[in-house]
RNA sequence: GCCACCGUAGCUCAGUGGUAGAGCGCACCCUUGGUAAGGGUGAGGUCACGGGUUCAACUCCCGUCGGCGGCUCCA
């Protein structure tokens, strides 16, 4: 006598042992035509799961209006396709093995194995669709059935697919007790997959669905194990929902920051300079200064000193800090003393012999410096410090240099040689909280100028069971309770994660999305109790004795390039005055008004501000449209009433009309004011107090 | 590093086993035009690079370099 409570509280009763479905036929014969599927005490389930005792139950339907489909629909609309999409590869490439094929927040994959066939080219996806469309069209609906371990896996030890042996023992292992398959149609008769569900009830309920792309994984995702064939596709209740995800997929291409930096000419990666080397081109190279001088203002008052330091530094230097053999893979190789490798070129010795050498130390060489901390802690350590000289806080735009595996190099978000806001502070133990918390009041005045809302914080903890991780437990423990401690002051959303501290200390990372939605790290900070130990650094405390400080690394922003990357997509490419390349561009009607916008042009670029003038023998219409393209924030149009008047007319970046038309002198006021207020005081406030502009024009 | 796909003019891209194409951009000329492309003419390519097959290769095959999409990695 199963009671069921809906969502909305209300209750319903039956005789028997029920199923969603006739939950849903008993509310309404409307609900159970459009329910796909359900949640039973908040586990998602097919329609026609039994139901004996009472629960909850919430009926999952596929309309609900374009605007707000659940996401649970989505999930067993995507799942589905993912089983008839892969029923359809089958029928193309009969001998396939299929791995695992679940559905995602943004779509679906299915892994497949296509050792024993031709693979799979991205021009058969239309095939592919074509057989979908007939399986979707047949309408037959997913059959569940089940099997007790051993029988399930003797069926499965029969077909021979290795790799859904596995799945089942893997299900069997994590508690599992049986094992069920999901047939399309009739069981023994169509195409069926190990698949714990849920499923729509029949094929006819996929709505709309598209292949997207074709990648590679690996089994378990190890890289020595086999290499797996991922078809990526999407699906969708409505058709409208599919167009307006490829639309938005579209529109996310041209905010790309490799298709804005070339347009916009803000950054060159040369294949004859190397993979992952960034060529900052002018225009980009004024952003980078920019942004680098508004984050050293900010060190300035945060009472950091800035240091240089040079590119190089002795191998022994980073065998002393641990990093030269912890990441030798992913290192340049060191250079090696000229005269003492002629001499071992002399004596015959074979590169494995030198390679071993070097590992062991027995040969000295310089290595292209992957972090900057060795350099700034020789500098702490160059003179004595006093408990009262602490925090020392030494801060640099320093480039380092890594060996990033080559299919991983892409863009700016992913290169080998490149720049951190970096800094190290010396303290004493009861200052690391302070000092974090300094740290993230940098980034939110930072972040809060670009208008950047949109990341998130992560803490990274040792894994208890892990044995990576260098320093006294007792130590983590004071650091991990600082960083928690710091964090909690600042209002954002922040997750602690356990295995993602550096091998030394816990962390701060800061995580955004790209334009495509993928995470990337930003800026850490990280505590460390390691490296002062590693290079023996002190203080002399109150009580004359030598003391050890405690070191924190941060670089809140990571790179400058993958932060200007991602930058670069968060404006698509239309920075704020005081970023932009090109800050205003004075655009003469016709040459008869070429002196009074030379004039124009020279008095703005006297004060320092970054103008250019479109002398081009074209229409003002064109013109326009190359500075728009351009993303020039500000226009100056300049005709013979505007010289008359001593005025010019003013066009923002994306507003379709001028402005109006100021007087000369106030214009430039105002633009100066906008630019060194960096944005707090802008030209539509001071020059055009009552145009009403749309926010995000 | 692994797997798949791709590499043609400055950019975006067509194209074919038989002497290389468009649009935009660029240069020059005409036009002097008030708010998102005025008109004309012209220059510009060793078809990524190196081998091979062929009477003939930009096209087919192999390798290298580079890009893209994933996987793995990321102090």
């Amino acid at each position: 006598m199963p009671i069921i409570t809906l969502p909305d509280g209300t209750t319903r009763s039956f005789d028997t042992t029920t199923s969603p479905l006739q939950v849903a036929e008993d509310i309404s014969a409307g609900l159970a035509s459009v329910a796909i599927g359900a949640r039973i005490n908040g586990e998602l389930c097919d329609l026609n799961t039994p139901i004996e005792e009472d629960a909850q139950v919430k009926i999952v339907t596929a309309r609900k209006g374009e605007k707000e489909t659940d996401p649970d629909a989505l999930l067993l609309i995507r799942h589905s396709c993912a089983h008839v999409m892969a029923e359809a590869i089958q029928r193309i490439r009969p001998k396939t093995e299929l791995v695992y094929g679940p559905a995602l927040e943004n779509g679906f994959y299915y892994d497949i194995s296509f050792e024993n066939e031709e693979p799979l080219s991205s021009d058969e996806f239309e095939a592919i669709e074509k057989e979908m469309k007939a399986i979707i069209e047949e309408n037959r609906p997913f059959t569940r059935y089940e099997l007790d371990a051993t029988t399930g896996l003797e069926k499965l030890e029969k077909e021979g697919n290795k790799y859904k042996i596995d799945n089942a023992k893997r299900a069997l292992e994590t508690g599992s007790t049986s094992l069920t398959w999901y047939a399309t149609g009739e069981k023994d008769k169509n195409w069926e997959d190990l698949c714990k569900g849920p499923h729509v009830p029949s094929t006819g309920r996929i709505g709309s669905y598209k292949i997207m792309t074709i990648a590679s994984s690996y089994w378990h995702g190890d890289a020595e194990s086999d290499n797996l064939t991922r078809v990526y596709g999407n699906a969708f209740v409505y058709s409208k929902q599919l167009k307006a995800y490829l639309k938005q997929r579209e529109e996310a291409k041209l905010r790309d920051h490799r298709t804005v930096g070339k347009n916009l000419r803000l950054f060159h990666v040369d294949e004859q300079v190397g993979q992952g080397l960034v060529l900052w081109t002018p225009n980009g190279a004024v952003v980078r200064q920019e942004l680098q001088t508004f984050i050293a203002e900010q060190l300035q008052l945060q009472g950091y000193s800035q240091v240089f330091t040079p590119h190089i530094g002795k191998l022994d230097l980073y065998r002393t800090s641990g990093h030269y053999p912890y990441y030798q893979e992913s290192q340049y190789p060191p250079l090696i003393d000229p005269d003492q490798l002629k001499r071992l070129s002399d004596e015959g010795c074979s590169c494995s012999e030198l390679s071993n050498m070097m590992a062991k130390g027995d040969i000295e060489g310089y290595l292209l410096k992957p972090m900057n901390c060795p350099h700034h802690i020789r500098i702490y350590a160059s003179s004595p410090h006093s408990y009262r000289d602490l925090p020392v806080r030494l801060a640099e735009f320093g480039t380092v240099y890594r060996w990033e595996q080559s299919g991983e190099i892409g863009g700016l978000t992913r290169v080998r040689g490149f720049t951190q806001d970096d800094a190290h502070l010396f303290c004493m133990e009861d200052q690391i909280a302070d000092e974090i918390r300094g740290c993230l009041e940098l980034v939110k005045v930072i972040f809060a100028t670009l208008g950047m809302d949109d990341y998130k914080v992560r803490v990274g903890l040792r894994d208890p069971d892990s044995d990576k991780y260098v320093g006294e437990a007792s130590n983590w423990d004071k650091a991990e309770a600082a960083c928690r401690e710091a964090v909690e002051s600042l209002d954002v959303p922040w997750t602690e994660d356990a295995g993602e501290a550096a091998f030394y200390g816990p962390k701060i990372d800061f995580i955004v999305n790209d334009v495509l939605g993928r995470p990337w790290q930003l800026g850490t900070i990280q505590v460390d109790y390691n490296l002062p130990i590693r290079f023996d650094l002190t203080y002399i405390g109150k009580d004359g004795g030598h003391h050890r400080p405690v070191m924190i690394h941060r670089a809140p922003f990571g790179s400058m390039e993958r932060f200007i990357g991602v930058l670069i997509e968060h404006f698509a490419g239309a920075f704020p005055t005081w970023l932009a390349p090109e800050q205003v561009r004075v655009l003469p009607i016709s040459e008869k008004t070429n002196d009074y916008a030379q004039e124009v042009h020279d008095l703005i670029h006297a004060l320092g501000i970054r103008v250019s003038m479109d002398k081009n023998d074209e229409r003002v219409q064109a013109k326009i449209r190359e500075a728009a393209n351009m993303k020039v924030p500000w226009q100056l149009i300049v005709g013979p009433r505007d010289a008359e008047a001593r005025q010019v007319s003013v066009r923002m970046r994306g507003i379709r009309h001028d402005l109006g038309a100021v007087d000369l002198d106030t214009f430039i006021t105002a633009l100066q004011t906008e630019i060194q207020s960096r944005g707090k005081e802008s030209i539509l406030e001071n020059c055009f107090p009552d145009v009403d502009v749309p926010k995000d024009a």
